[in-house]
DNA sequence: GTCTTCATGTCGGAT
DNA sequence: ATCCGACGTGAAGAC
């Protein structure tokens, strides 16, 4: 049987090195301390310190600390890695082409590491999206406002493609801009041009509406919908 | 003297469970295969998988799969969690209240585990951020025009505050919003609702100039910026 | 590839 | 606590 886990505890860099050069389609972790490097869309510099690396089969490189959700450096799923000894350290360095960038992790000491040969299958099921608010008014127009027929989604404009389409019960055109949390400025903006594209583009005489439908607003982005006006209609995803 | 590491291969579940609850400071790693549940914000299942679990000692929880450089499932810091067994699984769950999230992870069984007390005091030195660019702007404004001259940054308006306000060599107020990226229509909008402000604020005759820098611009960008008026300057940060 | 927008975005700074 | 915008944003879908 061949063993989806290998592990080594306080290893030497030969020994880690091995793991990681036979990993395969495993997952690598190196638990130790390192100092990063990365140069690309931005650079940067990060001294020493113990932290959590994980190689993943994909390419992807996570560098994470002992604090935060993100990892202090990272690269994208498609980079190619290649780790060696330099120096008395283990090194590991990513890289990827367009755009260029580089990742090089200089391990003085590796505490741990694992290669484990992950499988899964599974994809994750997610509700309450931008895209499940849509659907609710689109099975039940009626709550955005009585009278409303959606004719379209995503529909182009000049300025880009409007979440829904459609007419009110006069038969003004009215644009929706969707948001699955409490919206700001941002969003005014967004719904803003698209009605100012559509505004231009269609026959004179024809009205145009634009509809902002999300949980709530801020109350900068409540004057700006004012100003511009826009309209607010709170709903939930 | 206290051992930073420990681990456990293969653990049973008693072990994994003494092993977190005495993480304390330490980072802990669980690799194996689990069922994820989520509900807050939004909500989400995922089925059973080979999967790295990580547990940061400020709360944070991470759940990796082999790919993709975005955790499947997470919690942030400020997250509680404790773990349990139960019905034969090994049930960690984490929570936090507003927003009210939770997270429970439930693994059939644990491949391996570690504990990490990791610590680490650097912090990273990052260049190329549009911090970088104000500041080559301001040093040299010329960069932006013969003549400008800044008068501020994050110089408040109604509808937000603005990166750089100056005036240019006619005595015009000028508006610059930065990027340190290649800007797509958000950006347009974003300049526009400043100067839109301030032309409504600012007396009656003053011409109110907005610039857009940034490396470069896509074409629908371009339009948009054309339409309002509203001028590009290419730099990179 | 580029473009556009969503995201359980996350994060930091200011109020 | 909320608001607001930056981020090496990442990820997905359209073209």
């Amino acid at each position: 049987m061949t063993e989806a886990l290998r592990t080594a505890v306080d290893p030497d860099h030969e020994t880690t090195l091995e793991l990681i050069e036979t990993a395969g389609d495993s997952l690598c972790t190196l638990l130790g301390r390192c100092r990063v490097e990365y140069d690309g869309r931005a650079a940067s510099t990060l001294d020493s310190g113990d932290r959590l690396v994980v190689l993943k089969p994909d390419g992807t490189v996570l560098v994470h600390t002992d604090e935060g959700q993100q990892p202090v450096n990272w690269q994208p799923p498609g980079c190619t890695h290649e780790a060696d000894i330099e120096d008395d350290h283990l090194v590991v360095r990513s890289h990827r082409t367009s755009p260029d960038e580089k990742l090089v992790v200089r391990f003085g000491r590796v505490v741990h590491a694992t290669a484990y040969e992950a499988t899964d299958a599974a994809e994750l099921v997610l509700t309450g999206t931008e895209a499940d608010l849509r659907e609710r008014i689109l099975a039940e127009p009626s709550l955005l406002e009585p009278g409303f027929e959606p004719r379209a989604t995503e529909r182009e404009t000049p300025a880009g493609a409007v979440d829904i389409y459609g007419q009110d019960s006069n038969g003004n055109v009215v644009i929706v801009e969707l948001k699955r949390r409490r919206v700001g400025p941002d969003a005014v903006s967004q719904l803003n041009r698209y009605v100012a594209a559509l505004d231009r583009d269609l026959h004179e005489g024809t009205t145009v509406r634009g509809v902002l439908v999300a949980p709530s607003v801020t109350d900068t982005a409540r004057r700006l919908l004012d100003e511009r006006s826009l309209e607010f209609v709170s709903l939930e995803p």
